[in-house]
DNA sequence: CGGGGGTTTGAGTCCGTTCAAAATACGTGG
DNA sequence: CCACGTATTTTGAACGGACTCAAACCCCCG
């Protein structure tokens, strides 16, 4: 129902930039599920929000890290670059309800990625005082923040592993595995369908390969049967064959 | 103090299986550092403690993760294998004072990795249920774990990145890099060498590639005059030639 | 009906892998 | 101390995947 609700406001209006942590839904499944309203309270007031759009970024390398993010709505992705211009997105894309730049906060480094916008999004700002403050007031968090970083970790040395281990096509075989989740769709005959929130620059950078191989990658996937690319939208008759992408290869 | 008593000991005979966590003096520049008397206490009580021989595993990929793992000294690396039976050692070796397995224990997830002896070493093992409640009685501890997470999450995204954009040389020369803190001395005549507590075998493994491949960027570096290998020692004339390996590869 | 960016395709090259063989190091027993 | 067998490391040649550069294509928008 609380979806229903959602869905008829975004017909009539843009989401606020103003974003009100009492009524966000996303909340009270994030980390800061934990927090007593008087905490909510303190979140809420030492918080500023804004609307991004596409290609804006919201911090840049080497920025010093004064605080964290967290997404009320949208889609943002964490870009590193090389000295050779070389230019890779991290696989851990953030959305609605995601904190952004808790890592950089916490190990009280600076920024060591850009933040760019993939999607129209608004982004809230919560200082890092307020952070502190909540932290060392509320214990549970920084479990939570804990058990998130863990998380995080296990994903980045799964993400180095298939680096090293798969081939472009793999790769991109397990992002799609990893976006269905969020942006699949089943239709009427069982067949699965993604509308990809990205253009294939960005999902050649998220799998650490150039647009030209990804484009190769794309074309080797539909020639055998596996993922049927058209524009941003991608279709699957069987996810079998997906996971078998990523497993034993073809050995009988 | 204490560190003089350690240190007298250790020269008298190897170092005692069970090992006392008061006069353990890695603790106190570890996580651990903030625990008050009566939670050390609670940590000897709740450990067990064993010496490992090189290519002893810990523990295996898959296991469940019932606590976690305290290196009292030696090293040990976490490697994970895929279908193929390809291996690779995550770029994060473990020595003396080092926290192992935190990860699953904090995700509340299975070992991903098996931990493999590298040098003899003996390791403590800390029941589920001390550190469960350690972290409940010391907000700091968690705060701790917290920051060293985010410090190990940063590292991850690192070498991801780096895995991605560097090449097997580039790699190489990051990790001897890494090494050099660690195992590097300067000799007399200023220049650097390091005695690599590793083969080549997994030298190759934790820059994810092949031993052929490491072999021949060995050579690469020793034609060009950045590092000379002869054995398990690199000797190094000047650092500077190794950092330029990893940024701008010979732009004039 | 043109631009113009993003995407795809093609040809050539480079890097790293694979497979196989030689060389070196190492431990053990004579 | 040397000889021998094993395991590790290095080398070589051939292959393959991914990259580079360049051109063609496509789609969206003016």
């Amino acid at each position: 129902m609380a979806n229903r609700v959602t869905v008829s406001m975004a017909q009539h209006r843009k989401p606020p930039s103003k974003v009100n942590c009492f009524a966000c839904q996303h909340r009270i499944e994030s980390d800061w599920s934990v927090l007593t309203d008087d905490e909510v309270s303190l979140l809420d007031r030492s918080k500023t929000c804004r609307k991004y759009l596409p290609g804006e970024y919201i911090f840049h390398e080497g920025d010093p890290c004064r605080g964290i993010y967290c997404v009320a709505s949208g889609l943002v992705g964490i870009r590193k670059t090389d000295a050779d211009g070389n230019s890779v997105l991290l696989p851990r894309l953030a959305s609605a309800g995601d904190t952004l730049g808790y890592r950089p906060f916490l190990a009280g480094e600076c920024h060591r990625g850009s933040s760019e916008i993939m999607e129209p999004s608004v982004i809230c700002f919560i200082r890092g005082s307020a952070v502190k403050e909540l932290l060392g007031h509320n214990p549970i968090l920084g479990l939570q923040f804990l058990a998130r970083a863990a998380k995080d970790l296990g994903q980045a040395e799964e993400h180095y592993f298939q680096s090293v281990t798969f081939s472009v096509r793999a790769r991109l075989a397990h992002l799609l595995l990893v976006l269905k989740d969020r942006y699949g769709e089943v239709a009427d005959d069982g067949t699965l369908s993604i509308e990809l929130p990205l253009s294939r620059k960005d999902v050649a950078a998220l799998i650490g390969a150039r647009p030209e191989s990804t484009s190769r990658a794309i074309r080797q996937l539909k020639e055998d049967g596996v993922a049927y690319f058209s524009g941003q939208t991608v279709h699957i008759s069987a996810v079998e064959n997906l996971v078998g992408e990523l497993g034993a290869d073809d050995h009988i």
